[in-house]
DNA sequence: CACTGGAAAATGCCGC
DNA sequence: GCGGCATTTTCCAGTG
């Protein structure tokens, strides 16, 4: 293997190290919260429920964001259709 | 509102905030993903392929092995030519 | 309201529905494929497996066999031996 | 090849035959879809707009779905027998 | 022609 | 163990 490719290949090694690595930490946080929604069962907290708060209040920020989006878009529209 | 419910309140607003916490650290990584993937791909790396070598790597050798061979099976069924 | 805009308007929700009447008929098209999964499970078949014949159908056999070299290219810098 | 693997070749290839049908029809009605959204455009609609109109047509539509689900789940949680 | 955002598919997880 | 749901990942079209 010439010196290019030995050096390509290190840097794909590389990579795929850095990649692995983050992906190992994901998991770990899937399984921290994992244990947090277990413990939260344990103290008597339907969990079905709690995910349903949670989501309802990653909408609602999502939501807030999508309205300042629609705002931007038309002014957007309405600033292109003036310019025209 | 009383002692009982104040302090379930309290409890359940501090499991919410543990998973809220959690959560965007697992986004924080998914983006620190996204960029390392873009590294890769500034140094002349094929992101798809890069992606498909992580999952190789993840399944075991014998499942991957079970998985070609019944990949193998089904497309010898329908007459498929598998690339060599 | 004048005439124009109310013939835009009109307009608007003639696009609309018909928008929504397409997006209708996919969602169905989507759960038929869905229950031809199920069915096909039901008869022994490995959906997995199943999707990646379709998937493999659908990719022109250059293509195909171009990535298959990628991958074989990056698996082998890496040492991973390739199932036969 | 004997008969018992005959008959499942045949129908595996059945399957495929049924799929492939269900996502030409699918692909075609996105065709269409793409085709409408042209057609709008054609008469001076701005179509991400239009496209964010439909969605928040069908987010409103999935968010009165999600507060039935919710009033569901609190009920059953609070073991409530519902009005069937 | 690369990039971003949005749609579609696939995987994994949960309760039953 | 299976089906349904939610999340994640992949793909693709439109845009600059």
């Amino acid at each position: 293997m010439n010196d290019v490719s030995a050096v390509a290949t290190d840097v794909l090694r590389s990579f795929v190290e850095r990649i692995e690595r983050l992906e190992e930490e994901k998991k770990n946080l899937s399984e921290d919260l994992k244990d947090v929604y277990s413990e939260a069962k344990g103290n008597g907290f339907d969990v079905k429920i709690l995910r349903k708060i949670i989501a309802m209040r990653k909408m609602e920020d999502h939501e807030r964001q999508e309205q300042e989006a629609l705002i931007d878009l038309y002014a957007s529209a309405l600033g292109m259709a003036r310019a025209e």
